[in-house]
DNA sequence: AAACCTCGATAGAGCGCTCTCACGGCATGC
DNA sequence: GCATGCCGTGAGAGCGCTCTATCGAGGTTT
């Protein structure tokens, strides 16, 4: 074998070779190998044979650049609130929680369909955002999910800005007219504090997510409205930080303000779960003692005993529908009806052993 | 503004309009984009405003199609033994299990430095094969990262055989010649056993991984030859599914058989916090009752009371190195060295209160 | 002073694909 | 019988970029 067909043989056959082989032009196969249109049956099946004869794969990057798509997703995690870029053990936590896992799970089945992928990207300080937009204007992908955990994140804004098609996951500032999917965060506190109050409890808490997302704040809020609905207007709380370790920080902070405690809300079932293990280690019964109830309906809530009661928050069919939401923006020619859409699932009480 | 102009500010700016702007060519241009090589610093200059006042940003499908680089790697999650590729319960798991979120953790910082992003993929079946196998093919990731769990998974080898660049999270078949990094999984299995040996644990039962994950197998024999060194060569196991309900099941089933046990070594955290819930069911204490070991020291391993003695493995550094590995692969110019490399992780042993 | 380098910049080919436009052949309408 | 329309195919331009070959200017060598 000389060193020219040897090369020749290494460099993948093009449309070009395809075309050659099945004695047609070039455009023909590119019929054939995209939405067949207008193009004989015989003809068809010849190139068919001709592809499988050269074992021609397209190139994606010529596709790409002529049709000015990339035929890719960016999925944004954004806003960790990672003080430091480098903090590895940060950047862990927000990957292992499980409402991450959830939010993978249910965009890889949105995308499965039209068989697209999506590229991962951490946006936790200033210069992540910048890679993400680079990323996103230089074509790589043709629009962005985003998960952005704080309220002040400029990402949806800035993407929004550069034109570039985005769908969030939570509701983003009042001013950024962004698609969104959200759960009506409010309905699912109350719905944590009816059962609470139904069991008996008078002395409820919360523990609260950062007052800097959202979603945290109107668990909060939700709660605390219930309850002063029914009489109690004062239910202290506590804020953490959505993991674990800070529900343990939380919870103990509460008992020892607050002895009396008959029944705890958890804005999440990690901190649930905390609020779990230092209940037990200082003696208290659970649901005994203290009902506890938690927030999300993560597998965390089922890893331990007793078993979490929660609120169940609907992750992968909200993630997924995202990804609807996304690629229906993408598909549309641009221009008609370009408002933002968004979508709002609704909470359920799931009953299990702690509350 | 005429519909001209107007569709004209509407398409991007390329690297012919800098060069216009900069009153150069579009060749300086790009030199000085990209690496700069021998271009007067005042005309860099003159070009890096021009870049500037247009807002030029490269388009990548353009550079790859002539670099033949795609600028991306995948991050693939295969065989997971789901039988569906629509249960979306299975996917679910997988993404949720803290092991995933650690890896691609690791992942993300190993490709941070190169401003890579990672396209996540999952090749549950035949399909899924078949799409990261065009997936790459077609050039849109330059090599793959795969996180294998079963045994007989044909990926790697499919990617190999296609000269395709991979490294695996985990040792491939015997016959199959790929990069990979690795944990020396027996000496964490025998560091499990000594310990609950010393601790006087003499009726130690294993909660064992699928048998068709490798690294599954090698933590039970590692346990059982270490016991069986000690003179205790009868270690009963259960085999369940890296879960932590499962992990439930299997020990339901050994605390059933085996009455008098007083030591479980459970292959990972998640199915020792599910020892610890039946243990803790049925009355038994941990550790006085039973003494648990688990493997990971994931988060898991302190997410419940007692805090999980266990086995470490280094995850995150492991998916860095990984990613180092293929990133190194893909630098050099093809031909020299292009034998797989294998790096493996040595575990170590955290003690808290389970053991 | 002629020949030779060297360095900085340009011209232009070409990566592999899609898509518009033109064209030939055939059926249809008057 | 000739104009008309449609359908299937081919020719060719061009997407935005990189990179090789080339050229010109200025300095050095003999």
């Amino acid at each position: 074998m000389t060193e020219v067909t040897r090369s020749a043989a290494r460099r993948s056959a093009t449309l070009e070779d395809v075309a050659r082989v099945a004695g047609v032009s070039r455009a023909t196969v590119s019929r054939v190998i995209n939405g067949v249109r207008n193009v004989a049956p015989e003809i068809q099946e010849t190139v068919r044979q001709a592809v499988e004869a050269t074992g021609y794969v397209p190139n994606s990057a010529a596709r790409s650049l002529v049709t000015r798509r990339a035929g890719a997703v960016a999925l944004v995690v954004s806003g960790t609130g990672a003080r430091d870029s480098d903090d590895e053990a940060a950047r862990t936590r927000i990957f292992t929680d499980p409402f991450f896992g959830r939010v993978v799970s249910g965009v890889l089945s949105g995308l499965r369909p039209k068989g697209l992928h999506p590229v991962l990207m951490l946006a936790d300080d200033a210069d992540g955002r910048e890679q993400v937009l680079a990323f996103l204007r230089q074509g790589n992908a043709d629009g962005a999910l985003v998960v952005s955990t704080h309220a002040e994140d400029p990402l949806p804004a800035q993407l929004a800005r550069n034109g570039l098609p985005v769908v969030l996951f939570g509701r983003p500032q009042p001013r950024v007219p962004v698609s969104h999917v959200d759960l009506a965060n409010h309905e699912g506190a109350a719905l944590a504090a009816d059962h609470l109050f139904a069991r008996g409890c008078r002395r409820t808490a919360v523990i609260a997510g950062p007052s800097a997302v959202p979603a945290a704040r109107e668990r909060l809020d939700g709660f605390r409205e219930a309850m002063k609905r029914r009489g109690l207007p004062d239910v202290p709380h506590a804020e953490a930080d959505f993991t674990q370790a800070g529900g343990e920080r939380a919870m103990t902070r509460l008992l020892a303000d607050h002895p009396e405690l008959d029944g705890v809300f958890a804005a999440n079932d990690l901190m649930a779960q905390g609020a779990l293990a230092i209940l037990r280690e200082q003696g208290r019964s659970v649901p005994g003692d203290v009902a506890v109830i938690g927030f999300d309906d993560s597998s965390a809530a089922t890893a331990g005993r007793p078993l979490l009661t929660t609120i169940r928050q609907p992750v992968e069919a909200m993630a997924e529908e995202m990804t609807r939401i996304l690629l229906d923006g993408l598909d549309r020619p641009d221009r008609p009806d370009r408002r933002a859409v968004s979508v709002v699932f609704e909470p359920s009480l799931v009953v299990r052993q702690s509350a």
